[in-house]
DNA sequence: ATGCCCTCTATTAGAGGA
């Protein structure tokens, strides 16, 4: 099964280059994320053709999640996190989708640090943290998936130095990325590639897809009850190359069957 | 220290992104 994450920068400006990637991958569950679509402008027309059930959560002008899939329709468990009634940012939705349950989403970008952006992406870290230790706690195949606005190591952006003090690799964010990590989830590039240099994003500015001057801040992680199950875990960076592409490139990874159990073999 | 480029909203500029 193929799972994948894309910030896609926009649906609707983005759906002719959505549309070409789903069906060059066909991967089986997708989480979007920026929709910057309100609700009833989410294409759910085009996708549905597209051989894609989906759930949304969107919003004027910024955010917006999504979960697609054509592996049966998600079925949603939960929109926004837990912990703060007045977030009115569309940024995380859940949903059980063929035997997975899917947590879609997109982190706050924080900046500029310090400040109240910032600040509100450490208490939105911090419910994503409690609302993680839950799915741990309950044994489910999870996965949490989407833009985390965090480069977790100095080989996750091409010029550490110079992100020292931004939003995206500040201590405390790198630091509860790797709190989060230490619930038990596995960071399923990075597990597959620990000594690659791998990015997800590449700023419109400086022809930095041209320079690879990237960050790696999109990410899947697994829960231990699918860590044995991850096959492969790849960047779709062509995709950063076409015409009127968004900033992120999609990421995805494949896992095997795990519902059967092979039998111990009895010795004799 | 700032702009660069791009998207969205809504009128030609402002906000936000990372």
């Amino acid at each position: 099964m193929k799972i994948a994450t894309y910030n896609v920068n926009g649906v609707n400006g983005r759906l002719p280059v959505l549309l070409r990637w789903l069906e060059e991958s066909r991967p089986d569950i997708v989480c979007l994320q920026e929709l910057k679509a309100p609700e009833e402008r989410f294409p759910a027309a085009a996708i549905a053709a597209a051989g894609y059930d989906a759930i949304w959560h969107g919003q004027k002008s910024w955010n917006g999640v999504a979960i697609l899939s054509r592996v049966g329709a998600p079925v949603e468990t939960r929109r926004g996190l837990p912990g703060d009634p007045q977030d009115t940012h569309s940024r995380y939705i859940e949903a059980a989708v063929n035997g997975l349950l899917i947590g879609g989403l997109y982190l706050p970008n924080g900046n500029p640090r310090p400040g109240p952006k910032f600040d509100y992406k450490l208490a939105w870290f911090e419910r994503l943290i409690a609302h993680a230790a839950e799915l741990i706690d309950s044994g489910a195949p999870a996965i949490l998936a989407g833009d985390f606005n965090v480069m977790p190591t100095e080989r996750d952006v091409y010029k550490p130095e110079r992100w020292l003090d931004d939003a995206l690799f500040a201590p405390e964010v790198r630091a509860a990325y790797f709190r989060l990590l230490d619930q038990g989830w596995t960071d399923a590039l990075r597990a597959l590639h620990p000594d690659e240099t791998i990015y997800t994003f590449w700023d419109y500015f400086r022809n930095a897809f041209v320079r690879d001057a990237g960050l790696r801040i999109d990410h899947l992680l697994l829960s231990p009850a699918l860590a044995d199950r991850l096959l492969a875990a790849e960047v779709d960076s062509h995709v950063r190359g076409w015409e009127k592409t968004s900033d992120h490139a999609p990421v995805w990874i494949e896992l095997g069957e795990g519902k059967r159990r092979r039998a111990k073999r009895q010795p004799g």
